[in-house]
DNA sequence: CCGTAAACGAGACGGTACGTCCTGTCTTCTA
DNA sequence: TAGAAGACAGGACGTACCGTCTCGTTTACGG
């Protein structure tokens, strides 16, 4: 008796047909995770998530039309919804250090650690991966390290004119380089480290930008 | 690279049987560049490489065990030899300003930037390339990027307690970024910005550089 | 190849629900005819089927169990009942001659061979096809057949002891050989040439086989 | 030291490379025709025969580009070479007899059958399929009828103008319509009753059949 | 006129097979 | 030995159908 479309919380947007099992999905996601975390991205192919996971290979393929697809949404999966994190109270640098450690800790897990790797390894093939990448993955991690910064410019702990994108580039960069490159660990030390190159300590009574 | 190190100037160490073709491997190295930048790191497979050679498979086998060794090779050929930068007597951010420039100039080839971008994915699948690769792409320009510190810190326009590596990982890491998620792209512009952030002006009535 | 048997005149043997829609039976039918026609045996599948026809898969298996229980229709579809031929008066050449050129005219119709030629393929994978086709296509056929020598017979024209069986297995047989294998085709001309054969001229004192 | 071709029985026209490795191919055959012998047409895959012959696929494709020119090969394999039949001197009818019943003998083994019916299936797909299976399967047989017929001819058993293409397109087409409709079997009885009706007894003075 | 029951469109689902591509190894012949 | 050629076992790709199954909706009929 109910004409219109569906109550707005619809998971199917007007789709007909019988819907998708939620059921197939976790178990897709959960497969290429175990795989990844316990064989590596080499061993993620289509065929054998499917396999393990006990599904047809097109139930994959309906839901994901690539392995970058998948891993983007298992990218997701993994790390919840993004909000903007609040001011603590401590100063940039608390903030900076609590966000930038929460993607260290993330990244002990050996799982999420050959996920994003894959991501990356396959977006050099794929444009269209690269761009979604950019648009889930980097950009809002991204946005959350502008926030933090737009707050300490409000507090008067930043210059108006701190080049925000250019130390972002800094210390994303160099978590990536350090993961894809594995010249040396990412850890708590090296935030640390990282924190104390864009903050000098204040020294004098005078800081470093008027 | 090659299979089997051979004596030192010597180019067949007692090996007996017909010598390799160097036209066989100028032709590969040829056809992965051409494949590189036509049709990027997707197109890039032992099978294609020999076809476009017009080689024997078993010629490329013969020469790299895999993918990522043939790649570091088309990376030393258009690297060149490696040589530590000679003090520019224009101080340290002149020095990197050319020691960066040099890198970005670079990746305007397509070729060059897929050449990297391959090694780093195929890197991902590939402990023994990523080790190498650390060996002889990352560390080499690391060690130009220390020797340029330490001349400044010698000239006395940095302290000596100035965290090399770090800045290290900044600069690297972000080029790094920038190539691989491709969500900005590697200027020379950009360049410059990171150098400001590096090396804030001295802000007092005398400049920077003496 | 009703699902069901049901009642002799009644159409919905009791049935409750809402009735089958004569158009998608139609709609099915044309669509499997016209991709007969168009691109063979080959395109033939139940799901391409119900696409042409904008018909759900299901209504395609309500209908038929298999592609071979949907040929059957379609051959009887363009058959239509068949019916004992009446005695010409013009002899049983005549009478041959009509019954087998009416077969030689439909499979004019590239539908129609097409039909005929799935028909086989399928039946040599599904036992109960054959059986089915034997009872449905065949022995109709057949049937008219002895009719015509059992009319023959009562004449006069023919033996009581003429081999009707093998007679039908010659003429048909051939048919559907050249059908089939395509070795040459089927024309009112090879009509011609069987009849001549299977009823020699009486001729004059001499005969054929010295 | 033999610049030429090669010898005249070389089994590699000029071809370089790895010889096709003779185990393969019979491997390939035999794990073909046990499963026609076991499981029917319905069951051969190119994927089935590659697994059961512990063969790549792709060792498949390399000799026959569709599952009807592998069941060519196998007709052929199981066919040897068919010779032109000597002449018995016991008659045209013995001749027949002995080349119909061969047909017949081999007609009992359920793979040979199976491999028949399974090219007609297959030929109704594959315009290619049909021309080569004209020339390799049905051709040969109707050339030995030909000959035998020729031969009787030249004997003075046969009139000259006896229609040779009709009467092999009776009695093959009725072996093979027995064979794909299975309305009726293929027996030693069968062959007889159809050299009856296509040579009726001599008849002495009285009346047409004995 | 209201409930039951089947038909219907849509499309998901577990499967099987398709035919292709590539990997890394091998075998053969020729230089 | 190198090199051209190509076979080989194996694995994954992405697609097409199979026959079955849920959905939500529609259409008869029988109470």
């Amino acid at each position: 008796m109910r004409p219109e479309p569906r109550g707005e919380d619809d998971k199917r947007g007007g789709r007909t047909g019988r819907p998708r099992d939620e059921a197939v999905q976790r178990a897709l996601i959960g497969a290429a995770t175990d795989l990844l975390r316990e064989r590596g991205y080499r061993a993620l192919s289509m065929e054998g998530v499917a396999a393990r996971a006990g599904v047809a290979k097109q139930s994959v393929y309906r839901r994901w039309p690539s392995k970058g697809a998948l891993l983007v949404d298992i990218y997701m999966e993994g790390m919840g919804e993004e909000s903007l994190p609040a001011a603590s109270g401590h100063g940039v640098i608390a903030d900076f250090r609590a966000y930038l450690g929460q993607t260290v800790e993330r990244l002990k897990d050996v799982a999420w650690a050959n996920t994003l790797r894959s991501l990356v390894a396959e977006a050099q093939n794929d444009p269209d991966l690269a761009a979604l990448m950019v648009e889930r993955v980097v950009e809002p991690r991204r946005q959350a390290g502008r926030h933090i910064v737009a707050q300490a410019i409000a507090a008067g702990e930043l210059s108006p004119d701190f080049d925000v994108e250019t130390v972002l580039d800094f210390v994303f960069g160099a978590i990536w380089y350090r993961l894809l490159l594995g010249h040396a660990a990412v850890t708590t030390e090296f935030v640390e480290r990282m924190l104390r190159q864009l903050f000098p300590a204040p020294v004098l009574p005078r800081r470093t930008k008027g």
